[in-house]
DNA sequence: GATGAATGAGCCTTCATTCAT
DNA sequence: GATGAATGAAGGCTCATTCAT
């Protein structure tokens, strides 16, 4: 009993180190971006000595890549679950899909910075794209057919590819200036943002936006 | 009359260089990636001698700046000659300001590159973002003054602010879709794109987009 | 009585993992060298956990000194044994002095591999060379002294140290060449070329070799 | 004129630094011992910064690899020189040959730890190996006819094989024995030994040796 | 002005050693 | 006694910067 609390507890603390050094990763990598983050100070972050990191991860590269692959994973499980909760109707579920990219969860400022160094060198580095772009492609599939349920249901004069186009290029935008603090607005504000559009592009579906 | 030519000669050349270094260092940018990008590999682009950069620029720092204010000056100046040439009408206006983000002079894929390089590095330096930032700021206020106007003109039911911010982020998304080669589309599918927003959110001032 | 035992069984499993730990070196080294050696690497191979050797020999030098020890009395040991069992003829001690050098327990790949790791280690640093060299010099006394005897009883025209000397140096570059697997001949080879050499200097003591 | 002086001198100059450089490498190897050579030794000993070492090798291995290559490189070039100007008597020619060994340029203490400590490591590795080995080969195999022909003149009962094979390893047990200075000999008494072999082995052909 | 060798600080990584469990 | 996570020093490598030619 002792010996199997042992061997749990063993298991348990390294995978808790492995999360608390993600986490300082993501730390750093938001304030520090890509290029000036170290592994000395992740350790920091994390109240560890230097050594540790390759003890757990063996190299920087792969520390990056398990930062990396766990945002994705925590990105596409927020969306999944929020679509699942919707029900079956076409315009709440995409609805719920492009309001869950808002949730506080995903979306705190810290994360956003990770996010977006990552995204910017994956641009040069096929390891870290794979993990970027596999959300992105099944994401945009669902929101493209979404946009044509609804379409096709209420006879919209409007071009599916176009619409969810749109709709994904004003998700990634919304992310990119929430995360500039240069023009600072809320993720309430981001959400009417997205209603505004919804109701310009599907009048019957979605109620007009704002303070109106 | 020797020495001032020479010294023209030599400020020409001077002049000359650095713009051969900038050009180099976008390129570089642009395939490595910002953390990737060094002074060896710029002056190697620029085919010139790894010493020559310091000369010019004393810093990589100072010459990163000189990169980014140049691709900021040259998309600055992009949207201003855009708007100036439109007349005078809010809606043409709004129309030739957000078609000429997507001007393949101001758009290509290795511009879009080093843009995002810089504009990921800069959340986490001051200095790059006010040469990122400043840009934007203008920009905006121009976008929400023309959704403004026409909004006012046109009696649209619409919140300016957020027709004015779903715009803004649209253009933003779109870049990034660009330059993402994931998911390609050609510059003129982002126009389309812009169209179809344009008609959506004003109908009475913009034709509707695409195949229909 | 119990704690007797217990002490006793202490003594004994504490005996057998230092045993265990050295053996496992001699593996390590004899095939990653003296440089790849780690002590990761020789718990690993001994079945262990990495603390452990730290526990039994307290430092990584210590552990190998030991082994070099352990190499060095097995190898003194074996030839004390083959000198003692050899009778008082100088010519028959002389000859099972050196053919007890290529005992396989003694000649095994994996042990001469380790020797030489050691041995050129050895040069830089005096604490393993006195272990390395210690063995040496009795041996090449003796084998002077049987060499004086039998150039005195069979009248041979030599000088007693350059062919003590020689025989010194057909041993230890034997040895080398048995390890370097490049020209690989058995052992049974090289005795025959030692057999070779004592009857080329002591005719009358000793048979031609060879298949002639 | 001038600027193909400067060509050449800059030229020159690089191979001079990796000149220096390797030079280094085997006095601190010689001192230190494989694992104890580190680059900063290497700069620190020829003088300059840490840095240069991979500025000229890029890598330490390669300039271990380099080191070792000019190291084998002079033995053989020695030898060849020395078996070139022995004439045509196969007798002189081996002669000429096994005392090339022990000319003070190849066979300083320096070299011969430097080389040694290379020769170890080399058993583990692979890369070291072909440029240690691919020597001694040729070598060995020129011993060989150099004794078959001898044997075959004088009609001596001898097996070449046994003899060349004796021969060679009289060779590097010499070399050892004058690399460890726990029994110091003069290169003179090395060469004395070698004569004393000959003599036993084809006493028709060469002189017996030592003050008799 | 231009070249490229040289410098040296900073980073990633390895590894002997320690220590809580 | 044994385990394996944690520490921290040291080494190799990169790269911005300097400077003699």
């Amino acid at each position: 009993m002792a010996a199997i609390e042992q061997t749990i507890g063993r298991k348990a603390s390294k995978e808790v180190r492995r999360q608390q050094l993600i986490e300082a990763t993501i730390d750093v990598m938001a304030r520090k971006g890509y290029s000036g983050t170290t592994m000395f100070d992740v350790a920091k972050a994390a109240g560890l000595s230097s050594g540790i990191v390759n003890f757990h991860f063996e190299t920087k590269e792969k520390l990056l890549v398990e930062t990396l692959k766990y945002l994705a994973d925590e990105y596409r499980a927020n969306w999944h679950k929020a679509l699942n909760g919707a029900g079956s109707n076409p315009a709440d579920q995409l609805g719920a899909l492009l309001f869950s990219d808002f949730n506080p969860d995903i979306c705190s400022p810290r994360k956003l910075a990770a996010w977006c160094a990552f995204w910017a060198e994956a641009q040069s580095r096929p390891t870290y794209l794979e993990h970027c772009g596999s959300n992105d492609e099944e994401y945009s599939a669902i929101v493209l057919e979404l946009c044509r349920a609804i379409i096709r249901k209420g006879r919209y004069p409007l071009v599916p590819d176009l619409i969810a186009r749109a709709l994904d290029a004003l998700l990634e935008g919304l992310w990119l200036d929430l995360m500039t603090m240069a023009k600072p607005y809320s993720l309430e504000d981001a959400k009417q943002t997205i209603a505004a559009c919804l109701h310009a592009f599907f009048p019957k579906h979605y109620p007009p936006a704002g303070k109106s």
